[in-house]
DNA sequence: GATGAATGAGGCTTCATTCAT
DNA sequence: AATGAATGAAGCCTCATTCAT
């Protein structure tokens, strides 16, 4: 819902420059990120977009700004691919397969851990982000696998089972990291045996 | 195996300060890289040791060698409980038991994640050592659990295992990391009910 | 020739504070080289040059840069001494005075050679820098002597000379510097009495 | 003349091994000059003598110390040498030879200049002690090409042509460096002529 | 006496952040 | 608003020198 709504006042111009900025830096950001982790110089992301560090400094004063923004941008996206990859799966291979778009999305987030748990006050808003945008896609999931009888649902929180793949998906192994979120698929479907 | 294990030979003498300081540094390091990473600044490792900056860099002329010391150290140590914690445990629980043992390893290795993908041939023999030392205990485990016919242990290297756990232990938490390698050991036992 | 030459273009702007640095830094870099020689830290030059270390090595990312852009500096303005010592004097004085003028600027040069003995590829430029300035000035002012029947040019290569001059002037003494010069130059003029 | 002259007192023993220590420092102390300068690592000089460093600050507790020791056993060797050089040439001959092979005693001084000119008392007697031992030498030769008429000695100090070709010899460029002694003697021989 | 381990000052360099243009 | 130059704190590392063994 952009400020420009309203047309009749004279209002901000240039909006267009900053704005393009803006988006010019997050997604130089969202690069530099996924090389050199979200304590990758400053100036390199200033280059990469293609503006000075002043304007990085306008438009995001702390680094912590730029990571949420860098972040929520991502989950916004993520959840938003949810639809796409479930139509015309089962359930439990549609659950797979997000968790596994999933993982890409955390693979680019070299060092986000490390932020998240230095207490700064500026992350803490993000845990509460992540699980709103992505609770209720895997809620969804997991109660489709269920109602196909392929696991057992209330076996596992939600939250818990991102967190899970999230850090099984630090290893940066693709491979690995599908073999060992198939295995806990597995863990939800052995106590649906029983 | 120390020189000094046949007293015979002269050997160097003075010896004892500098190893003191050599374990001083270690310990200091393992505490140090717990809390503020692996890229703590080299002062603090060398105050919380009690000794100037020289004396870490005579025993540990890179970064990567107090790394690697300290992490060697921490593997010996964590393979070297295995037979513990398994003696008067069911198979199964051993199993648990053991990599809730190594989870609290790899919880004090903040950092070395991205040492390790760093590309530094420094770190190059971690992996090897790592499993050269945990590979055998582990496949033990899980022989155990599947002679007992709780697991199939055919379903996962142990190797994939361990890398698993080691990222799951990332998250700091330690009731989630419990409750995801259990979810993962269901994973195991699913397989073994077919 | 600087870019500015052309004052059409909109070139960058702010260049004034800049240059006013490099100069400044270069001003500095020239005295204390001479007092300190070319190892001399790098803050006590930025602080003679009233700027912080970091704005020097924006400007000279290597110390080589300084003492190279220094030197070129230097030769540059001795260079450009060589007409107005040379006009009103007898040939053999002139290349006398010139060979003076050019000591005072090998004195402050404490430290340059063993710089240019190093081996660093970034000072291999300056011995070519230094004969195609020095060499046609030294050149004329020698085939002035010998037209005037004073010495015999072909004795002694230009380079040579410098070379030797360059030696003395280390003495850090004057007088005992222009003896000497002066000593070599009747060298020159043995020769032509044969 | 040793201390131990007098064999009678049991005086201090271990001598032998105490004299070793110097013989190889001074040994280490001048080939670790000569390659990287006099002001090369105390350790390196240590390591190339076989000894600890406490060892080489024993016997030498300032650099200037050691640097004064090599200097005057180097300048002993050198003066020792004239006779040898001298008899069976020409006078002039004998002259540059000497004055050659004194090149070759500065010309592994790297940074001795430096050093006499950093006005550290500890050189102050450097100059004195080389032009005691130097001066008559050259001296001697000087008359020597005089009386054969090739020369007027009068015309220059032997200190100053000393200097001068310590000075030469600084350019590490043997053939160089021969090139401008010649020309200097050129130039003594110039003014005999007059 | 000899050794070499320990110390820590001092020099280097990077980069987050500010601010003049 | 944007730029990028300047700043200087902070971390790295290397020795000269001391001193326990």
């Amino acid at each position: 819902m952009p400020d420009s709504a309203h047309s009749e006042a004279p209002a901000r111009r240039v909006r267009a420059d900053a704005q393009r900025n803006v988006d010019q830096l997050l997604e130089a950001a969202k690069a530099v990120f996924a090389v050199s982790g979200v304590d990758a110089p400053v100036r390199e992301i200033a280059a990469q977009a293609g503006v000075g560090v002043g304007t990085l400094y306008r438009h995001f004063p702390q680094r912590s700004d730029l990571i949420t923004a860098v972040f929520k941008n991502e989950v916004d996206a993520t959840a938003a691919e949810a639809a796409g990859l479930v139509s015309g799966r089962e359930p439990l291979e549609a659950l797979v397969a997000w968790l596994m778009r999933f993982t890409g999305f955390i693979a680019t987030k070299q060092g986000l851990a490390a932020a998240l748990h230095s207490g700064d006050a500026a992350y803490e808003s993000l845990p509460g982000y992540f699980e709103s945008r992505f609770g209720p896609v895997l809620t969804s999931l997991l109660e489709g696998a269920e109602q196909a009888g392929e696991i057992r649902a209330g076996d596992v929180e939600p939250i818990d089972l991102l967190r899970a793949v999230a850090n099984l998906s630090l290893s940066g192994d693709e491979d690995h990291t599908r073999r060992m979120v198939r295995l806990i698929i597995d863990g939800l479907r052995f106590s649906a045996e029983r």
